[in-house]
DNA sequence: AAGTGGTCTAGACCACGTG
DNA sequence: ACGTGGTCTAGACCACTTG
């Protein structure tokens, strides 16, 4: 049982951007190229970059080529406070520019919601659009979800993260400026109050190709 | 500008699988049947179908079908201490029998950890294997390194835990049965004495049909 | 004008599970 | 024997960027 061909493609040039042989920003060949290289045919290559793109080791930029990604990309600390200082989480470790615009509505409460949050059928929550950028380019785009009558989200004591690749709603996709079909690291959060009942949910996306590892640092108290 | 085929089958079959119109356990229709129905060739079905692949949405069983996965899946819940008690870590959500293998050796650092350990390179390091595995079938396997000079890796106060998709080493590939070109999820742990420095280094793979969804739970502590 | 990546087609063989 | 998903080929058109 011998491996594929676009696995063992895709390997030797993982192999050579973690050992640094190709540099970030480097230019992979083309489709045609490989191809004509390891004697297969161009979906096989295909099949290869793609393997190296889902490990965010490459970039894809239409029409102009393959690039070997910046690495470390931009690195997420958690717990991050989304609604009560974004710009903190993001302008400290990178010192960079970060605008924030922000949204909110008052809404009825939707079914999945209103399980999550014990509120019956005709309540409203708030809910509100975060949008976060950096020198024009997107950042994340967050909907957040909390119960009218919660006055103070801070007494939050645990907040849950739950990561996982989705496909964007439209208007995230939008923001983000995602080519269709494009994956996005969703984080969905729930701070949860000393009762373990949710006070606020808010689920954020990130486009993969800047964030395609994420970082949590936890501190580790003693029981 | 519309959304290519691929897109809008993936986005069609993602509705029915979220809103429960396909339970957990159903079984899609073929590749053929599917393209038969839109109109489309197989090749856009299969695109399709991968797109719900990384979400995580199905799982595909080789020569039996696609299948929608029963979610949710395991939950690894963070912190996780994989060294110190992951009989702990595994077996408390989840009910069920664990099984931990563990081996210790002494080796020689190489140059990237002794740089994140600050060790030069003719000193040793304990290196640890430890594989986990739920009534025969395995669960995750992690390659842990530590100074021999520290004793007490308790001591440590931060956790850092770095998340992302890798084809794995072979090592790893051969205990989780991953097929060739199948990503794992990998998490490198990095836990810190007060001094910020790194006192055990575990990097920990695990098969992302098991694992979905990656859930990290924080005490939020005041400051 | 040439080259690029993105999408799509029609067809093929394989190994293995199912009837 | 048939159907399945996995791999692979050869070819095509498109929209756009680069030289």
């Amino acid at each position: 049982m011998t491996e594929p061909a676009y696995v063992s493609i895709a390997g030797e040039y993982a192999r050579r951007i973690r050992s640094g042989g190709l540099p970030a920003g480097a230019q992979l060949p083309s489709y045609a190229e490989i191809a004509g290289r390891h004697d297969v045919s161009d979906i096989v290559v295909r099949k290869a970059i793609e393997l190296l793109l889902r490990q965010g080791l490459v970039r894809s930029i239409r029409r102009r080529g393959i690039f070997v990604t910046d690495r470390p990309n931009l690195v997420r600390i958690s717990p991050e406070r989304q609604l009560e200082d974004p710009e903190a989480t993001f302008g400290n470790e990178s010192g960079r520019q970060v605008q924030v615009d922000r949204d909110t509505k008052r809404v009825a409460v939707t079914g999945e919601l209103a399980a999550t949050f014990g509120l019956s059928a005709e309540d409203d929550v708030l809910y509100t659009v975060t949008r976060v950028s950096e020198v024009g380019r997107p950042v994340s785009i967050s909907d957040t979800y909390q119960p009218v009558d919660i006055e103070d989200t801070s007494s939050a004591t645990v907040l849950e993260e739950t990561v996982s690749d989705q496909l964007p709603r439209s208007a995230h996709a939008e923001w983000l400026r995602t080519t269709p079909g494009e994956l996005v690291k969703t984080v969905r959060q729930r701070f949860l109050a000393p009762d373990d009942k949710a006070i606020l949910i808010s689920d954020v996306s990130y486009p993969r190709d800047r964030y395609d590892s994420f970082v949590f640092r936890m501190n580790l108290s003693p029981e």
